[in-house]
RNA sequence: GGCGUGUUGGUCAAUCGGUUAAGACGCCUCCCUUUCACGGAGGAAUGACGGGUUCGAUUCCCGUACAUGCUACCA
């Protein structure tokens, strides 16, 4: 029997989540819910320098808003607990030990100073060398220095690193469940750094200790990683963990809509759309970059828009549920190349979930719209009336615009007028073709409405082009007028039952405010 | 520079050696709608380049070009 599938996402919390981020996190989750696994949410808080406070709560703000939450996280605990790795700290001393207890690893007491010299003297300037078998001899290190120096070195408290001892001329191969056999050459890569000064682990050590500690089957992570894989390949060898290593999966990154290149929040601020799940607050700045949600998509719009960047179920059907993403999600149809972001496609997917969704559901996320709009409309001060933010309502308005809708703050932009007297009216849309005849047609029109004995769409219509005809006129030449007066605007849906919707008094005092 | 990875219309992409090279977004035209959308119909637009292998290559192999990632006591 094989064993249970166990995945996870494991992120810095130094700053807003990134699109490719969140996708990382919904192939983790499809991939763990099609195989009945686990996902977990493990927090790489290594690095002291770039912890960000409020950066973790966000990140899981945004698995929540996205409905992709972990099984065992920070938050939930689990089993494996801690989950978070600042709190994991004294677990990776004793691997790093270990492995220079087995010859794997050594102790490195060189300052930053020291290496950089190093750096210049056996590399050139575009080509700086590596910390590497080459040039480790010439360091001050457990494999340089006599075993009585290095242990007075120890024991007086001298700052050290442990480092990998990469070995020479090794073929390291790996198997990527996207990309297939990879292979590096050892000699190439340098003594990556395990533990740190501080006594923290680096990621290459924590990540190996971490997946094979919380017993990971599968790991899902940017192509970025690709290249210092066979590092991590190494360490679960020398751990003596090579049988429990995880399948790997390198993911393709996530392009910028112009030119090339990973696409990142300045990307956003520059072309005008969001990188980020949610708004994030920088603390330090202050600054507020825009998220997804404020802009007005819908979580499952959102989520349906990243499966299918680098992924792609190979049928014609787009719009799928979390639901039938996990029935469909297989690891064997992401592609290798990188996929440019493109925001339209992004903003259709959202219009098909707002086209799509029942008016319950619309009316409820439309309240806070309409509200925040009324609240602008009517100022500080006063009040609206209450049976305008009914659900009932509501729901008849959204009923009526949403297919004009593809963000959510459209649902108050194209039905404001349901709602308060347009602002502004579109004058210049009719200017050219008014004239007296009409004008005496809308206001005799508007006096006659005040007796029309039923108020709704038909009887308003019929009463119209009866009128209409009276005057001598197509009924073509006073409805864009007609629309006008009551919107504002050549949109919305049809004007009888504007009118009907907004009653009759609201009805004859649009028409009789306009005047050309 | 070195190493890794990648390359089908402007973008997302199907194809797993034989197709008129799907479909979607965006764009254009028309229909529907006396508004704007939605919806419907149609259109323009694609295999980076060069070699192989093969009866036959977008598909397999090798080069080249281009792109991108990495080359930190960051992840």
């Amino acid at each position: 029997m094989s064993k249970k599938v166990r995945v996870r996402f494991a992120p810095s919390p130094t700053g807003g989540l990134h699109l490719g981020g969140v996708r990382t996190v919904l192939y983790n989750y499809l991939f763990a819910r099609r195989h009945g696994g686990d996902f977990v949410l493990r927090i790489e808080d290594t690095d002291q320098t770039r912890f960000v406070t409020g950066a973790e709560q966000y990140i899981m703000d945004c698995l929540k808003w996205c409905g992709l939450e972990p099984d065992e996280s920070p938050e939930k605990g689990g089993p494996f607990a801690p989950y978070r790795q600042s709190e994991r700290k004294h677990l990776y001393y004793e691997y790093a030990q270990k492995l220079v207890d087995s010859g794997h690893a050594y102790y490195a007491f060189d300052t930053t100073e020291e290496i950089e010299k190093m750096r210049n003297t056996y590399g050139t300037d575009d080509h700086k060398a590596q910390y590497d078998e080459t040039t480790r001899v010439h360091m001050r290190n457990s494999l340089t220095l006599p075993p009585a120096e290095v242990i007075k070195l120890l024991e007086s408290g001298t700052p050290y690193v442990i480092r990998i001892k990469m070995p020479r001329n090794q073929q390291i191969r790996l198997t990527d469940m996207i990309r297939g056999e990879v292979t590096f050459d050892s000699s190439l890569v340098d003594d990556k750094v395990l533990l740190k000064a501080d006594g923290m682990p680096t990621y290459h050590l924590a990540v190996v200790v971490d997946d094979y500690l919380m017993q990971i089957t599968h790991a899902f992570r940017g192509e970025e990683w690709l290249p210092s894989a066979p590092v991590h390949v190494l360490l679960w060898e020398y751990l003596g963990w090579k049988e429990h290593m995880p399948l790997w999966a390198h993911l393709p990154l996530i392009l910028k809509p112009d030119g090339n290149g990973k696409l990142s929040k300045r990307d956003g601020d520059r072309l005008g759309f969001p990188v980020f799940a949610m708004n994030w607050l920088d603390p330090k700045t202050n600054e507020i970059t825009k998220g997804f949600r404020e802009m007005g998509f819908m979580p499952q719009a959102f989520v349906n828009m990243l499966a299918l960047l680098g992924w792609n179920p190979g049928v014609e059907k787009e719009v799928f549920s979390l639901d039938e993403l996990v029935q469909t999600f297989s690891i064997e149809r992401i592609h290798k190349g990188g996929a440019k972001f493109d925001f339209e496609k992004a903003k259709w997917f959202n219009a098909q979930y707002i086209h799509h969704a029942d008016n319950e559901t619309l009316a409820t996320l439309a309240k806070p719209y309409i509200e925040e709009g009324l609240k602008n409309a009517v100022g500080g001060t006063q009040t609206y009336d209450s049976r305008l933010t009914t659900q009932e309502y509501l729901q008849k308005i959204v009923g009526l615009v949403k297919d004009r809708c593809t963000l959510l703050p459209d649902l108050w932009a194209q039905s404001h007028f349901f709602f308060v007297t347009p602002e502004t009216i579109d004058l210049q849309a009719i200017k050219e073709k008014w004239n007296e005849q009409k004008q005496q047609f809308f206001i005799n029109w508007a006096a006659i409405l005040e007796s029309l004995p039923d108020w709704n769409e038909q009887a308003i219509e019929a009463s119209f082009n009866e009128h209409a005809q009276q005057h001598g006129l197509k009924k073509g030449d006073v409805m864009l007028p007609l629309r006008i007066m009551l919107v504002g605007g050549k949109y919305g849906p049809g004007v009888f039952i504007i009118a009907d919707m907004i009653g009759k008094e609201e009805t004859i005092k649009r028409i009789n405010a306009v005047r050309f």
